[in-house]
RNA sequence: GCGCCAGUAGCUCAGUAGGAUAGAGCAUUAGCCUUCUAAGCUGAGGGUCAGGGGUUCGAAUCCCUUCUGGCGUGCCA
């Protein structure tokens, strides 16, 4: 909010002292508070453009900007930098107005109503979710808010791998099970069935809803039977601890409905009309190495079945077909080497391939008590998105989740989430929205919380973590669109971490009521009413909760 | 081998327009509740920003290179 009015403001100051101003030049909040608010290295970049000394130009800024009421002190420091100490009266004006914005602040059009495709989770619907679905699912969801708040137009879409030899395995694996409960005896589990505790469930449920009827089938009907039947479980299951973790999904797209729409023969002749595949082996391939790929992929295999890839493709020229102008996918760390031909098929397509774009959430690694749990599918003791929420709060989990960048490895200290303490960060950020809402509420009692507000009071805030604290409010915009753009939930954490423990510091120091003086305890509430929605709204797009008690 | 990602305090991590003296939490350690919630606050110690070159007024940040770790490199999905 004021760093782009100061930016404006030394524009307006280069351009009357005539100076040319080619190069990019910054505005921001230096590491120290003796340097003022903000700091301008506009004299240092550009010294060369305009052969003047550093100094000399960052001189006759300070002399033009010094004209302008909104700030208390510019001055010149270091090598040339231009610092900048706004008026109290700035942050006056711009608090009244987070007051007045209330839970819509920070809101904005800078999306543009741009409608943008986030598909993530997309698990197979062959098990439970794991851990690393857990974490895609709270990025993707968070980055949606995020970005619907500043203005774009995004929808979450899952998209299901309903069709393909892991779900035939899948169908074998309960027909298995089953086989098993009605008594059969067999040598030992295949190694490439689904080991998990799920699938014994499942064909326990099939066997009392329908018993040996379903053995009565010919064996091909059989098969389609248990895999619809599988599927639909388990689809409702990842569901069910989707919504647990809050997060509802727009829209979900079924592999096998594609497929059956025909769209695999039509990305097949698209790619044939473009002169893209060749046979070789019995097989039909995309030269993909023609777009950049670093080795020509399979279309068909020598059976004459598709690889994942072509419906995959297909599914993506849907969403294009449907409207949407940025294709957002949040892919685990195992399938970085699927983007070159993703992204060779849409150059082969003559479609801009910059409209997709992939985020790599890298693995999660749990640990409990200092030791890191090793998961195996095949020995089946994953750690489910389930069995992490049995046991930690769903707060705690999304927040731990968001807190680190996308492609960074994420370590998931499980004693440290559970802990309901001050290690535990997000209790940290919540204890300062319970705080407040027990201040506020304690001043209702006592007949000191006003009933209308008053502009003129806040003048009354002259101390400095009181100037810092708004100052700090003030970033949430610039934060959210940066998060949007960035597509990096993570720094949310980061701010609202940084305004809870400023608020912390500020109430073990400061008396916020006092009856004696009465304007200044109504501006002091004032100001921590505007903290409470400014931590609200970050809570919100968390998707975590805001207690008003703890 | 090749490709992608990472390497900052004992541990987990910030440091997003290349800025001034490298920051926080935990852990260690010394304190603070008769006063709006101690799930809080205050102080102390702790660093060759993996190593080496370069670019420039200025580099943890950009380029090159070496080392270390993770992942990928299927007619699996």
């Amino acid at each position: 909010m004021i760093r782009q009015y100061i930016y404006e403001q030394v524009v307006a100051a280069l351009d009357k002292l005539g100076y040319s101003h080619e190069r990019e030049i910054t505005v921001e909040v230096p590491n120290y508070t003796e340097f003022g608010d903000f700091s301008t290295n506009a004299a240092m970049i550009l010294s060369k453009e305009n052969k003047t000394a550093p100094k000399v130009m960052a001189e006759k800024l300070v002399q033009e900007l010094k004209k302008q009421k909104n700030f208390k002190k510019v001055e010149i420091a270091g090598p040339g930098f231009v610092n900048f100490v706004v008026a109290p009266s700035q942050y006056y004006e711009l608090l009244w107005q987070i007051h007045k914005e209330e839970l819509e602040f920070g809101k904005s059009d800078f999306g543009k109503e741009e409608k943008v495709m986030l598909e993530f989770v997309s698990a197979n619907p062959t098990g439970p979710l794991n851990i690393v679905s857990a974490r895609a699912a709270a990025f993707g969801d968070t980055l949606c808010r995020v970005m619907k708040w500043v203005g774009f137009d995004p929808i979450k879409e899952f998209y299901i791998n309903d069709a393909g030899n892991q779900v035939d395995i899948l169908a074998e694996s309960v027909e298995l099970r089953l086989r098993e409960i009605h008594g059969e005896k067999m040598e030992e589990f295949p190694y490439e069935a689904y080991h998990g505790e799920y699938v014994k469930h499942l064909a326990q449920k099939l066997n009392s809803q329908e018993g040996v009827r379903i053995f009565m089938m010919p064996e091909k009907e059989r098969m389609e039977h248990l895999k619809d039947y599988a599927l639909n479980e388990i689809h409702l299951m990842q569901q069910n601890s989707l919504e647990k973790f809050g997060v509802v999904f727009d829209s979900w797209v079924s592999e096998k409905t594609l497929r059956m729409e025909g769209v695999v023969e039509e990305v097949l002749s698209y790619l044939a009309e473009a002169d893209c595949t060749y046979e070789k082996e019995d097989a039909i391939w995309f030269c993909s190495t023609k777009f950049g790929d670093d080795k020509d992929r399979v279309l068909m295999k020598s059976d004459g079945s598709i690889t994942y890839f072509v419906p995959d493709l297909a599914y993506h020229l849907t969403k294009l077909q449907r409207g949407f102008t940025k294709l957002i996918d949040v892919f685990g760390p195992d399938h970085h080497g699927y983007v070159p031909r993703l992204k060779a098929a849409f150059k082969a397509l003559k479609y801009d391939d910059t409209m997709l774009e992939i985020i790599f959430l890298q693995q999660v690694n749990l640990f409990v008590s200092e030791e890191r749990i090793k998961m195996s599918k095949r020995a089946g003791n994953i750690v489910t998105m389930d069995d992490l929420l049995n046991v930690v709060s769903k707060d705690a989990a999304r927040y731990f989740f968001i807190a680190r960048k996308a492609n960074a490895h994420l370590n998931f200290d499980l004693d440290l989430a559970v802990k309901k303490n001050n290690e535990n960060p997000v209790y940290y950020c919540q204890y300062a929205y319970a705080r407040i809402c027990s201040i506020l509420k304690k001043a209702k009692k006592d007949k000191v919380l006003p009933k209308t507000w008053h502009k003129e009071h806040i003048s009354k805030l002259t101390k400095p973590e009181e100037l810092a604290l708004i100052k700090k409010m003030t970033e949430l915009p610039d934060l959210l669109t940066g998060i949007a753009e960035q597509r990096e939930p993570y720094r949310l954490t980061v701010f609202v971490e940084e305004l809870a423990g400023m608020f912390h510091r500020y109430y073990s120091k400061i008396q916020i009521v006092n009856e004696k003086h009465k304007e200044l305890s109504e501006a002091r509430l004032l100001l921590i009413n505007s903290i409470k929605d400014v931590l609200a709204i970050s809570f919100e797009l968390m998707g975590i909760s805001a207690p008003e008690k703890m």
